[in-house]
DNA sequence: AAAGTAAATGAATCAGTAA
DNA sequence: GTTACTGATTCATTTACTT
């Protein structure tokens, strides 16, 4: 997927580009915050004519403004805006926004919550950003992300279908025998408007990266909210890259700009490395990424056994011995195929001296040929989703050829 | 403590007021939403309403204008004004408390976040609204709220001194022992600006049937960071008296006025006999309503399924359906026989008309003696640790028969 | 007492009609 | 086509009640 980056004025790129070439923006500016005085102190006059009051009356608000107005240019008419500001400045961001892009197109106004080491503060301890999502039209793109249940939800009610009573309330539905009605499946809730994401995620801690960037999390789930696959996304004030990464490992189209050199030569690199910690959130999500080994060795709960770090062939060993050797385990990947899985474990296996191994199943996945047989001192266990899945065919099965 | 109720336009009776009088002013003004909001009680005795509705945004922010200058006015010096408003117009806000009370005086934006019944959206479901924190001057009375730690936190860790090492690395200090040394107690990180209290329930006594009335706890907040005991306090959009009844509470004087002669005499009676609802959520955690635990659940990755928390004898129910009701799945816990566990989800599974339900067993319990037998809806499927136990008791009996 | 079920509801949102 | 209004419908949340 292409992505390029160009080392200039983003306004200068930004008016190069066709109209309607981008589906979505994403844009983080600096912050003047050292002018922001004379901003509001140059307002006397007590008239509410938001749409000029800023045009003239601040250099940065210009600044903003053109380029505002190029990005609108070149936008898709089912394309979008994401316009990254901090408190002292999201107020004036929108009186621009309102400006270019107009009052009706305002979509929501996001809140990134994030926790904070506190330094002892007179005040409240400032924990979130805001980002303003503006679309083209009112025929944009955007696809719904669904999120968990809060805990204190009964699924099992929402479940019910629901009807009118004689009062018009609402009520749950009951068929003539008292029995509840099922509606159709319950996916999740949808994403709201306040985003809790963690700064920096813990072990991002082992990289020497750019402690400053924003979290890839962020990026993917604003990627995924309004673009497809193949899609062209723009960001103006790239900075360490994060969009840019996040459009590659998402396989967007994507065009960086910055002022800055160095900027640039850094997100040129972070988009050339491979970036394996990256993908492997990007892939999984924020929260599977913090526990993806324990929730892989949930699997082995109730059975003594010791976890391994950084072996590609083997997750854990079991207390229990064979031959006087811990027997490894290893639990097939997604994606992987089950013969895969088993020569990456036979690998690792061999090279510790065991002759017993063991790999839990959790798909079914094809394996278009191989040479490979998975050798006899591998024993394959099933995972119960695996036997779930198996049975939920089965079933299906069953209810057919009760209707033939 | 004295709590006054003023029936008039709050206009008038700021205007009344003599200057520097008050330490604290929360207003919630209508938010420009440019709707009509109607609601009634529960028995439909009563009906409150209130017309958001504006010929533009400079009548709107005219109307506010004019009541910020006098409220500018009769604060004291020490004082503060919180402005409470939504997404759709919190910049308009922000422009005119820049005006009245100067950009240099902004303290805070509070996010308040709470969780909401959703519907169908096309887009990101609003979950916040916005609170603006300005103070007079620059001398103004905050006390420091303190708030728990967050359960990642290393407790034990922050209890240690801290010092300097050699190139000036702030490290944990130890005695010439090498033990650690413990500082004084800390007690809390302070207050973020953004807060997650719970709205107002559908069915919580605190209810009044009055539109966008505030939950107690978000004004007893305000007050306890801003007030002391005996303080002057004004609402001039009282609405149901909300900050009328937290005043009373903590035994602050309150002013509160509204245009509404039903609002007053609501705000009268609330604070005459104040009904204050603990949320048994915030009081004891969202984890306390879990009893399907995570690793229980991640025996279930890959498959579709929604987890459900408040039910013993369900933990999930997948998205597949059978017979056209999604079917119930069961991790059997720890300690429990596969009996006692199959029982369980029988029960509940019955109740929700299930025709298939699947138990993952765990372990081999042995039943000492039970009349129950698993009936055949209930489908058992071994969990990849209760095979490997399986296939480790073999292994060693193999073993075994190579010696012998 | 503890667990499970029922109820209430919208600073909502949507679709359809009228201007 | 666009805008403005109005009545209809929806959904997850969390307390209160019942078993």
């Amino acid at each position: 997927m292409e992505i390029e980056i160009h080392n200039n004025d983003c306004l200068e790129v930004l008016h190069d580009l066709p109209p309607s070439c981008a589906d979505m923006v994403y844009l983080d500016p600096p912050f003047f915050t050292q002018r922001e005085h004379r901003l509001s102190t140059r307002d006397r006059e007590m008239e509410f004519s938001f749409d000029d009051r800023w045009d003239s009356a601040s250099d940065y608000a210009t600044f903003l403004e053109d380029r505002l107005i190029e990005i609108h240019r070149i936008l898709k008419a089912t394309g979008s805006i994401f316009f990254h500001c901090d408190r002292t400045a999201s107020h004036i961001a929108r009186l621009l926004l309102d400006n270019t892009f107009s009052q009706r197109n305002f979509r929501a106004e996001i809140i990134w919550h994030y926790k904070r080491w506190s330094n002892s503060v007179r005040g409240l301890l400032p924990a979130h950003q805001t980002i303003l999502f503006y679309s083209k039209t009112g025929n944009y793109k955007f696809h719904t992300i669904l999120t968990g249940y809060s805990p204190t939800t009964n699924v099992d009610q929402i479940l019910q279908k629901r009807s009118r009573d004689d009062a018009n309330k609402s009520v749950y539905a009951r068929d003539e025998n008292g029995n509840v009605i099922f509606s159709g499946a319950k996916d999740g809730v949808p994403l709201s408007d306040v985003w809790e994401i963690p700064f920096l995620n813990p072990k991002a801690k082992e990289r020497t990266g750019y402690p400053t960037q924003k979290p890839i999390l962020l990026l993917e789930r604003i990627l995924q909210l309004t673009t497809d696959r193949g899609d062209l996304v723009i960001d103006p004030f790239c900075g360490s890259g994060t969009t840019l990464v996040a459009a590659r490992l998402l396989e967007r189209k994507a065009i960086g700009v910055d002022i800055s050199p160095e900027a640039c030569s850094l997100s040129r690199k972070r988009v050339e490395e491979p970036v394996r910690t990256d993908s492997h959130l990007l892939k999984n999500g924020a929260e599977s990424y913090r526990n993806a080994d324990e929730s892989a060795l949930s699997l082995l709960n109730g059975i003594p056994h010791v976890p391994v770090q950084r072996n590609n062939g083997i997750d854990a060993f079991l207390r229990v011995t064979f031959d006087g050797i811990p027997i490894p385990v290893r639990v097939q990947k997604y994606g992987e195929t089950v013969t895969e899985a088993a020569l990456s474990l036979y690998k690792s296996g061999i090279s510790k001296n065991a002759k017993r191994m063991i790999l839990i199943v959790t798909e079914d996945v094809p394996a278009l040929f191989s040479d490979f047989k998975v050798p006899d001192c591998v024993i394959l266990v099933d995972s119960a989703s695996l036997s779930i899945k198996r049975l939920i065919s089965n079933l299906s099965s069953e209810k057919e050829s009760l209707f033939t």
